[in-house]
DNA sequence: CGCTTGCTTCGAGTGCACTCCAAGGATCTA
DNA sequence: TAGATCCTTGGAGTGCACTCGAAGCAAGCG
C-alpha cells in the first residue's frame, strides 16, 4: 500500500546544489531546515557532504505543501520529531495531520468568502464603467 | 443627504476603543493603519479624537479579508490610495481586485492539493492502525 | 474632582522565516 | 597543478507586520 518510496525516478543521491535546483529552496534554507530539526535525517558522504535521497525530496515536497497551509515551522518540526521516534507515534501523527486538515478546510472556506467579497466589488466596478453615472463604494 | 449605505446598523460614530471591541484589532494597530495610509480617511472630533463610522468598519472588514489572502500591506495601501484619488482610478482598482482574485483562486487550488496529500497520509495512518503489520511512510 | 480614555511622537522590541556572511576546507575541471 | 567552484560551520542581518512603551498633555464621565 501507500509507501512513497521510488515513484520511478530514483537516484543514489543528490548534492545540496542539485536539491536547490530541484526544489527551488536555497542551500541556506536547506541547511537551516536540517539545523532546526525539520529534516528527519540527512546522510553524509565520507567527506561529510550532505547526500540527499529521494525520500528527502519527498519530505521536502510535503513540507512545501504544509508551508502553503501556513503551518508554523515549529509544528512541522514536531511532526519530523514524531517520525524520528518511530511507530509508537502513529496516533499522534495522525491527530496532527487531522488537525492540519481541519485548518486547511477552514482556510479554504475563508478564501471562498473573500472571493465572494472580491467578486461583488469587481462587479461593482464593471457596472460603474458600463454606466458611468452615480456610484459609491469602498 | 444621508450617505451610509446603511445595512441596518448605523451609528453616528465609534471611539477607538469601540472599534477595538468590534474588530479585535488593537488601538496600536488601528493608529498604525492610519499612519501608513491604510485607512482612506478617519474623521476627528472637534478635540482631535478619532471618530470611526460604519464605512470605516466596512473597510476594516475588507482589509481583514485581504489579509487572509496573504496580500502584503503595501498592496492594500495602494488600493487605499486609489480610493482617495477618486473615480479616475476605477480601472486600476478593478485590475488590482482581479489580480487578487486570481491569486485567491490559485491559493484555493493549492490548498485543495495539499488536502489531497493530507488525506492520503491520514488514510495511511488509519490503515496502519487497523492492520499493524508492515508500513513505511514519511 | 479624580479616574479613565484618548491624543501625540517615535523609537524599540517581537516573532517568524528565512537570508547572508566570513573563514576555512574539499573537490572538480582544464 | 592551478584556479574555480562548492562545501562546511556559527552567527549576524533582513523584512514583514505588528506590538509595545514612555512621556506628557487634553478631554470625557460620574
Amino acid at each position: 500500500m501507500e509507501d512513497m518510496t521510488g515513484t520511478g525516478t530514483d537516484k543514489r543521491s543528490y548534492s545540496i546544489s542539485e536539491v536547490v535546483a530541484l526544489t527551488g529552496l536555497t542551500a541556506h534554507t536547506l541547511r537551516w531546515y536540517e539545523r532546526i530539526g525539520l529534516m528527519p535525517h540527512v546522510d553524509r558522504s565520507h567527506t561529510g557532504q550532505r547526500r540527499f535521497h529521494d525520500r528527502d525530496l519527498d519530505w521536502l515536497a510535503f513540507v512545501g505543501k504544509l508551508r502553503l497551509t501556513g503551518m508554523p515551522v515549529a509544528d512541522m518540526v514536531r511532526y519530523a520529531e514524531l517520525l524520528r521516534e518511530g511507530e509508537s507515534t502513529f496516533e499522534e501523527r495522525q491527530e496532527l495531520l487531522e488537525a492540519t486538515r481541519r485548518d486547511v478546510i477552514s482556510r479554504i472556506a475563508e478564501l471562498h468568502d473573500t472571493l465572494a467579497v472580491l467578486d461583488r466589488k469587481i462587479e461593482f466596478y464593471a457596472g460603474a464603467r458600463r454606466a458611468p453615472e452615480r456610484h459609491r463604494v469602498r
